[in-house]
DNA sequence: CCAAACCATTTCAGTTGCGAAACGAATATG
DNA sequence: CATATTCGTTTCGCAACTGAAATGGTTTGG
């Protein structure tokens, strides 16, 4: 047995975070989109166009995309890198880091539910 | 503090989860879609284009194109309600099971991860 | 100092998704 | 019976995304 979560209460818990996330009339973001905005919060800095699309497998042309949609969402911003102009470094903002701080008690919520509804 | 998953938890359970789904080569289901496949299979039937609709709180024509999507990938199936024909009844497949289960062992395995990484 | 290599972006053609409105089929209501 | 209502689906125009290939800047190396 899987110490914290079952494979159903896993599934469960993703389920209820998932539909609440449907639900909310807000900019719905693809997974990719949502994949690279979180690993830019939660994986130790720099970021580069070319490296989150290494992690991420998917082609540059996506990752550039999937920026202009955060960035205009204000999730996101680039700067250039002073010392290789050739670069691109994808930084946090405030806004990000509030969109994403509700997101987490979305799926915490979630959790609390799935115990309560499906526990021993 | 919560009890099972605080915030930081929480969001890094999601990317590890997410980042290894975008990274997978399968099909590649939105997050409405996804939710769609969640629901009927996790939630008490008889399951409904209209009862989805409500219950993920989007239109009909967009329930009847993940429908079409699901079912061409073998997740789901359609059958007409014998006792009222005009209704659809969407049930589950064993390859929608199995997909399930994969994607189940996926998060079960991210949450051990996040664990791991992220613990005391 | 000029060419090669590298980075991110843009262009291209094609696919997929969306909401609103119109639609045919089935059931309920008078 | 005829009409109204309720299903799910289809059509329409439009927006967003995709990978591959081409483009414009920047840096490196001979």
């Amino acid at each position: 047995m899987p110490p914290g979560l079952s494979g159903t209460a896993a599934l469960d818990l993703w389920r209820r975070a998932l539909v609440a996330s449907v639900r909310r009339d807000g900019p719905d973001l693809s997974a990719r989109q949502l994949a690279l905005l979180l690993t830019v919060y939660l994986t130790p800095p720099p970021h580069t166009v070319r490296g989150l699309a290494a992690h991420l497998a998917v082609s540059k042309p996506a990752i550039t995309r999937a920026l202009d949609r955060l960035s205009q969402e204000g999730f996101l911003k680039r700067k250039i890198d002073p010392s290789d102009r050739r670069n691109v470094l994808v930084q946090r903002t405030v806004r990000g880091s509030v969109h994403l701080s509700e997101f987490a008690d979305l799926v915490t919520r979630s959790a609390g539910e799935a115990m309560g509804a499906g526990g021993p």
